[in-house]
DNA sequence: CGACGGGACGC
DNA sequence: CGACGGGACGC
C-alpha cells in the first residue's frame, strides 16, 4: 500500500486514475467526494481555486486508487448535474501531471488492450479470455503477415475504459495487459521482434556446444598447463578451507575413472586440506584437473588440482605425444559427444564393464522422469532464485532439468549474470526441486535417453536456491 | 557472492 | 468553455 497522504509519492498512480472534471465554480469539494466516493476509494480531491479571491475555477482533480474505479466514475457520472440549476459536468481521464498536455483523454485511447498471449492461442480464446471484464468490440492476434503464425500478441477492444481497466488490474499477469498505444502512421512497429528470436537454439546443434572449445579451457587452448608439465593419472587436490573426503570424492567422481581419493592427514589425524585422487587413466585426470582446477567449492573457495608423481615414465617423445592424444581425445569427447566418449573407452582404456559402479553420494543428483511443462499463462506459485557456479547453463538444459519435478512454468537467466529465476506453477514442486538441487554440482548429463546425439557437461555447476525476496504474487 | 525480461497493429 | 495545491519526503 502506497501512501497516498504524501504528497511526493503519488503522480498519477497508478495510470489514469485521476479525474478532470470540469464544474459549475459553485460545486464544493464535499458535493465532488459525495457523488464520487460510491465509485471507490478517493485519495484525493482538489477543487482548483483562483489564488487571490479563492474562487472555485470550475475545475476539480479527483484521485481514486485505480484506474477502473476512475474510469468508471467517468462513464457514470459524465454529464451529469450535481445540484439543480448547475450545468452538467464534464468528467474525463486527467492527464499525467509530467506530461504537460491539456488535451482531453479520449475513450479511444482507454479502451484498446495490448496482451501476450500464448503462440496457441486463437482470436476466440482471446475473445472468451477477457469476455469476463466486458463486453469485446473485437479481439485480434497479432501474425505474421506472410506464414500466418501468431507473433503471441494481442489486441483486445472494449466498449468502455472501466472494462480495459478491469482486464488490465484483473488479467493473468502472464498476459502482460497493458493500455495499446493508439495506432499511428509513424509506426516504427514494423520491428519483427518475435519472429527474429525464434531461432537461437545454436546450442542444440549437433557439434555446437553452448561452451565452444577453448572458451572454457584456457589452459588447453594456451597450452600451459599439460604438454609442457607431467601428466600422470594422480592428482592432487588443495583447498584453503577443510573439505571432506566425501565432497571431495563425489566431486571428483563424477568423471568417470576415478579409483582412489583420500585425504592428507597430519599425525593427528586432522585434514591438511589436501586430497589424492588416482584415475584409472590418464585422460580422466587430464579431465578432472581441466575441469576442476580452480573450481569453486564450496562457492568462494577455489580448488587446487595438480598432477603429482605416479611413478610411471613417460618422458619419452612418443610418451608425450600419446599422452597429448588422449588428453585431446577427452576434450573432444567433452565437447563433442558420445562418438568421443567411445574414443576415450577404446583408446585411453576406460571401459565402463571394467570399473565397479561405485555408489554415487552427496553431489550426484537423481532427477524425476522428465514432465511436461505447465500451461504458459500458468500463474506462478513459487519462484526459485538459482546461482549458477561459475556460470549458468543453457536454457534448455535447465527447462529438461527443472522440469523433471513437475508444473516448471518457465526458466529465466538474468542476462550478464550468474543467476536465474525458476518460476513453477505449484509451489511444492518448487519446493522439491529445491530440495532435490539446492547446492548440488550436476554431473556430466545425459540430456535424454532417446536423444544421445550430444551429452551436455554441466560438471563444475553448483546451484544455489532460495526464495526470491518478495514476490508479488 | 548473487537479484528481476520481453511488447505493436496493411488503409 | 476547462489543467495542476498542500505538505514534507527517512534512518
Amino acid at each position: 500500500m502506497e501512501d497516498y497522504n504524501r504528497p511526493s509519492s503519488y503522480l498519477d498512480d497508478p495510470p489514469n486514475s485521476r479525474l478532470f472534471l470540469v464544474t459549475s465554480k459553485s460545486i464544493t469539494e464535499d458535493t465532488i467526494r459525495e457523488r464520487f466516493a460510491p465509485f471507490g476509494e478517493v485519495q484525493d480531491i482538489w477543487v482548483v481555486k483562483d489564488k487571490q479571491t479563492k474562487e472555485s475555477k470550475g475545475v476539480s482533480f479527483v484521485k481514486f486508487a485505480k484506474s477502473s474505479q476512475a474510469c468508471n466514475a467517468m462513464e457514470e457520472m459524465h454529464g451529469k448535474c450535481l445540484v439543480e440549476g448547475t450545468k452538467p459536468i464534464k468528467v474525463f481521464i486527467a492527464q499525467s501531471r509530467s506530461s504537460g498536455s491539456h488535451r482531453d483523454v479520449e475513450d479511444e485511447e482507454l479502451t484498446r488492450i495490448f496482451v501476450m498471449i500464448p503462440k496457441t492461442f486463437t482470436e476466440e480464446d482471446l475473445k472468451e479470455t477477457f469476455k469476463t471484464y466486458g463486453d469485446i468490440e473485437y479481439a485480434i492476434v497479432i501474425k505474421n503477415k506472410s506464414t500466418g503464425e501468431s507473433k503471441g500478441l494481442g489486441y483486445v477492444r472494449f466498449h468502455k475504459p472501466s472494462q480495459a481497466a478491469k482486464a488490465i488490474e484483473n488479467c493473468d499477469k502472464t498476459f502482460r495487459a497493458i493500455l495499446a498505444e493508439p495506432r499511428t502512421k509513424n509506426s516504427s512497429a514494423d520491428n519483427d521482434y518475435f519472429s527474429n528470436q525464434r531461432s537461437d537454439h545454436v546450442g542444440n546443434e549437433p557439434g555446437l556446444s553452448a561452451y565452444p572449445f577453448g572458451a572454457e579451457s584456457s589452459s588447453y587452448a594456451a597450452g600451459d598447463g599439460w604438454n609442457s608439465d607431467m601428466i600422470t593419472r594422480c592428482l592432487m587436490v588443495s583447498s584453503r578451507v577443510p573439505v571432506a573426503q566425501e565432497q571431495i570424492y563425489s566431486l571428483f567422481d563424477l568423471i568417470p575413472g576415478m579409483e582412489y581419493c583420500e585425504m592428507q592427514r597430519d599425525q593427528y589425524g586432522f585434514s591438511k586440506g589436501q586430497a589424492m585422487i588416482r584415475y584409472s587413466n590418464l585422460g580422466s585426470a587430464v579431465y578432472a584437473k581441466e575441469k576442476l582446477n580452480g573450481f569453486e567449492y564450496p562457492p568462494g573457495n577455489r580448488l587446487s588440482v595438480a598432477f603429482i608423481d605416479d611413478g610411471e615414465d613417460r618422458t619419452s617423445p612418443v610418451g608425450k605425444m600419446a599422452m597429448q592424444l588422449v588428453a585431446a581425445q577427452m576434450m573432444s569427447m567433452v565437447w563433442n559427444g558420445p562418438s568421443g566418449a567411445q574414443l576415450m573407452k577404446t583408446t585411453a582404456g576406460y571401459a565402463a564393464s571394467s570399473l565397479p559402479q561405485k555408489p554415487r553420494v552427496q553431489t550426484d543428483v537423481v532427477l524425476p522422469s522428465h514432465k511436461k511443462l505447465a500451461a504458459p499463462d500458468s500463474v506462478v506459485k513459487e519462484r526459485l532464485f538459482v546461482i549458477f557456479n561459475p556460470s549458468p547453463l543453457p536454457v534448455d538444459i535447465l527447462e529438461d532439468v527443472f522440469c523433471r519435478f513437475g508444473s516448471l512454468v518457465e526458466v529465466y537467466l538474468v542476462p550478464g549474470r550468474n543467476v536465474g529465476y525458476i518460476k513453477y506453477a505449484d509451489r511444492k514442486h518448487a519446493n522439491d526441486a529445491m530440495a532435490a538441487l539446492h547446492g548440488k554440482v550436476l554431473p556430466h548429463w545425459h540430456k535424454s535417453l532417446s536423444d544421445m546425439t550430444h551429452d551436455f557437461d554441466m560438471t563444475g555447476r553448483i546451484f544455489t536456491m532460495t526464495r526470491p525476496h518478495s514476490y508479488g504474487q
